[in-house]
DNA sequence: TAGAGCCTGGACAACGTTGTCACGTACGAG
DNA sequence: CTCGTACGTGACAACGTTGTCCAGGCTCTA
């Protein structure tokens, strides 16, 4: 006898109450045939409106709950997609993570997301999970800078957009910022409003987007025909201890920088704090925008991208994927908005 | 004959190159048997390394992935948990988020999440969507105020921890800040520095944290024997524009208030935009902390309550439901925290 | 009133996986 | 040499749903 009633007990011992009813329950409460709760459940025609009240009530009765599972065993989609991050406390993801998810459900998708704390490993380990459970679509912000793990699922079918970094070794949609424009941008800004010693506090220069805005400031100041000292970037450094002892380095010495280009939102923000307790006052650009930024004194210049828009496009690109609209992977860059506040606008304090 | 092998074909148009190898098709290539294969991959004993690396191989070859669907239908758990809130993009839920993915991860669990948008419906509609998919918990931040909807789901051993505030006619485990003692000590605060006509701005009071804290505004009020007068409590008001015109009224005619206490951090941080522009110096207490706070002029003195430790409480006691371990649902509290930082000490202007 | 056509409802297979059981082979003990 | 044992392997059913097909009853028309 393979699998009995008792070993099944057993199998459920875990749940507080027992099994769930299934359709199976539901037709032989309601009199009726398996496949007439099935039409029922989904709305299909060919039930009489009082067969339907029948299994209607006895859905009611029952508590019965669909199992999806099942569902997308049989369908083939599972109306979910999955969006890897960085950091869903991280204000940059909050607001692209709910964009993501807005779009998911104007198509009837459910969100399911993970974290990757900026490890490939990690990353990989999400991503394999989600296509484990299906999802129809991938939304993900790399860590990593190798996907050719994902190329079996992109064969599959598996719709798949990378968001504010592009994908690794294989070809995909990418959506981006102008993170080198918007970088340029603001270190021409500092340049114009007199300064030539301009420290640049990044991210590490694996990651692509703290790539794009070295290269910008790099060529903002090469455009201006300042030559750049060593002294004068920082890179790889995220933690504000780091970041505070860079921008003090930076600020001292015999050729101080007069500004600081900072590279990502969590570096401004302990670049204003060291800045606040600093004697001389020196001028500050930020890449992203944070809330607040306005009522410091003095008000936080930044380049801002847009979050939410960069979410919102790359799933919809997602979607689009899905419908098979969109054969060639392509690569959507967003402009940036330097947004002045007073901050870039300080003259150099020589 | 049943589904044809055309129609198999027509019904996966939509994936790009065709279908996804399964076992089956992994036991082939192997030359062994469809179990094998399944052995294989979940790390059973009893196979041969000679076997086991010939499977490894054609998995490999093939691009394998095993189909959680079958794997969930067959065994009855997801490894994966719901959380349902009320906006991702709110920096209060953010942190939060992530300390529920934290303690799901450490349980080998993914997690899925959805926002209500405040919106009992899509509220429903969200766990019932996540009931569908048979996640084995939910972890929820109610919208609404009644939830038997979710007996059946409870009934049939489905995990439910409420976070934040509690859950509506249905006995189950919730998570909460002590929002009335903050909203007490913040307010009691204010009166210790010689306020007395003080305003309270807060969302709507059927959401329980907003009544919670009026009830401690009101309580620290009588507690000091202060009459409250009717224009210095303004409810329901979330969105700037109606904040700032509720918080311009408090600050004119005849009586106006020398110091407001604000409901929650986006309250708070509206209110900061006001009082900037305004010219008396008027103290502000916020409830809930927020990034810069200490930055500003004068820094924001809150009371601070911890997300990611209610989010990780509310977890935790999730996966202890799930082992078993707890059986009579519990409310817990955690403390608040009261942070001095300059506006909440400033004397009042009269 | 008989036949055609429609509408409703049900039986059955299939989705891809895992639990159970049984078979066969190799090996050690008696 | 034979029996028992242990181990590697595979056949098969079952999880809960949906797609296909067929049967039976009804209505409508000639």
């Amino acid at each position: 006898m393979p699998e009995t009633a008792a070993r099944r007990g057993d199998r459920l011992a875990g749940s507080r109450y027992g099994n769930r009813p299934t359709m199976k329950d539901v037709a032989a409460r309601a009199g009726v045939g398996l496949k007439t709760v099935s039409r029922v459940v989904n709305g299909e025609p060919g039930v009489t409106a009082d067969t339907e009240r029948r299994v209607q009530e006895a859905i009611e009765a029952l508590g019965f709950r669909r199992n999806d599972s099942a569902r997308v065993l049989r369908k083939g989609r599972t109306a979910s997609i999955g969006l890897v991050l960085e950091d869903l406390a991280d204000p940059f993801y909050g607001p692209l993570s709910r964009a993501v998810e807005e779009v998911a459900r104007a198509h009837g998708a459910l969100l399911i997301n993970g974290s990757s704390a900026e490890d490939p490993d990690r990353e990989q380990e999400l991503v394999l999970a989600l296509c484990a459970r299906r999802v129809d679509g991938l939304v993900v912000i790399p860590a990593g800078d190798d996907h050719r793990y994902l190329e079996p699922e992109l064969r599959a079918g598996v719709a798949t957009v990378f968001v504010d970094r592009p994908a690794g070794r294989i070809d995909a949609d990418v959506v981006l910022s102008d993170n080198f424009g918007g970088a340029c941008d603001g270190v021409a800004h500092l340049i114009a409003h007199g300064h030539r010693r301009i420290g640049f506090i990044g991210d590490m220069p694996r990651i692509h987007t703290a790539a794009e805005r070295l290269r910008g400031y790099r060529t903002a100041m090469a455009d201006a025909g300042i030559p750049v000292a060593d002294s004068w970037t920082s890179l790889g450094v995220t933690d504000p201890l780091r970041v505070r002892r860079a921008a003090e380095e930076m600020l001292s010495g015999t050729e101080p920088v007069t500004a600081i280009f900072a590279g990502n939102n969590r570096v401004t923000v302990t670049v204003v704090r060291v800045l606040a307790a600093h004697s001389r006052p020196v001028a500050l650009v930020g890449f992203d925008d944070f809330e607040l930024a306005d009522l410091l004194q003095p008000g936080v210049t930044v380049v801002a991208q847009d979050a939410a828009q960069l979410g919102r496009t790359a799933a919809e690109r997602l979607f689009s994927q899905l419908d098979g609209a969109l054969v060639t992977p392509e690569r959507v860059e967003l402009p940036t908005r330097l947004i002045t506040r007073g901050s870039g606008e300080l003259p150099p304090a020589d």
